[in-house]
DNA sequence: TTATGTGAACTATTTCACAGCT
DNA sequence: AGCTGTGAAATAGTTCACATAA
């Protein structure tokens, strides 16, 4: 099956099996079997074999995966080449949560930049980034920027979208819950927490 | 097709549709068809459709959906009584930000109560909510509060979903990247931003 | 006319069972 | 003996075309 059309849920475990394999790593494994990750990552082992096997053969029969070397295929798979760069638009609450977050670590990134439009805010250090004005968007290009982050309220998150496409970006992760419209050449993921918080009560039986 | 299995997908799509409705109707619409509201969500009007006509017939031949009535009939069917309220542990930066996000209130969700271990924190107001001491959510069950959010660092977040679960709430928003462990009867949604981001560089073509 | 509701075809994804290496 | 890799079956979800109702 090698080579066919890979499923996008597939691609979407790719980073949980790597944070997985990151985890048994640090806990000095040095190889493990689909079983034993499975444990680690809530997916069922012939789901993880399966998804492995859309891409090559990384595994040997009778013994395992190596972690470190599946590690480098996966990586390898989603493009995450180390020391890619992100930038941060929005430097409220949500947006300096995601500064001071240090899981993007394990796949590579860094938040590099981060901008806003509030005067109180420009200039400040937060973490290792300084706060820049909204307009200086335009110079993701020429830093080698290409990812970024919005987390700015819903009513100005099309425009600094548009900015963003205009300043060459091609991948948007985008918490406003409003559908962002950009050009079909840029990728963008939408987080929407209050979508999957109003999808709970569903679940739950009674009331 | 009535009353048959209703895929995940379409409980997934519901709340955004709602959303939809709502502006709709702030923009002083009365009624929808299916390729207008289509506009809005970014599904095309065959997915909505087919989505409404697992619980009913919701709209008028010719003429679409009475957007009152469809909004209350999806809120039956996503379980969303008026003044549904969430519990919050965590209130750093992350939860700062969900406890400040008004979006929760077309889906009649209200955070009544913030939890967390900081006694700096621990008695301070933060919206309309006082932060609590997190060994006060044993508090919950006798509050009424069935859901939480967990938004706390991934190294405590499985103890606090113990005490969740022990406090009887039976659906938890997540958002550290650790999968945690719950029984079977607890729904859990996990927002991992960090995978999300890790498979954007995927889907960009060159670097 | 106009727009819904839906069976049927199609496509995507998961699950299983087991052959094949080491 | 143990664990991977994968075809084939089963399940889930999407898309279409059109009969049907206002």
């Amino acid at each position: 099956m090698r080579y066919s059309k890979i499923p996008n849920e597939t691609i979407r475990r790719l980073p949980i099996y790597l944070r997985g394999l990151a985890m048994l790593a640090q806990q000095g494994e040095r190889s493990v079997s689909s079983g034993k990750l499975a444990d680690f990552v809530s997916v069922p082992p012939f789901q993880i074999r399966k998804d492995f096997s859309y891409f090559g053969d990384f595994g040997t029969r009778g013994v395992g995966y190596d972690i470190a070397n599946l590690s480098r295929q996966i990586k390898k798979i989603l493009n995450l080449e180390p020391g890619h760069k992100a930038a941060l638009v929005g430097v409220g609450n949500l947006g300096s949560a995601v500064l001071a977050y240090s899981g993007f670590r394990i796949y590579g990134f860094e938040v590099e930049a981060a901008f806003d439009n509030d005067p109180a805010k420009i200039g400040k250090k937060i973490g290792r980034v300084s706060v820049e004005d909204i307009s200086k968007i335009n110079t993701l290009a020429r830093r080698g920027i290409m990812m970024a982050i919005i987390a700015v309220p819903e009513q100005t998150a099309q425009q600094v979208a548009d900015s963003l496409v205009a300043a060459g970006v091609k991948g948007i992760l985008n918490f406003s819950p409003k559908r962002i419209t950009v050009p079909k050449k840029v990728k963008v993921i939408t987080i929407d927490f209050a979508t999957d918080l109003a999808r709970l009560p569903y679940y739950i039986p009674s009331s």
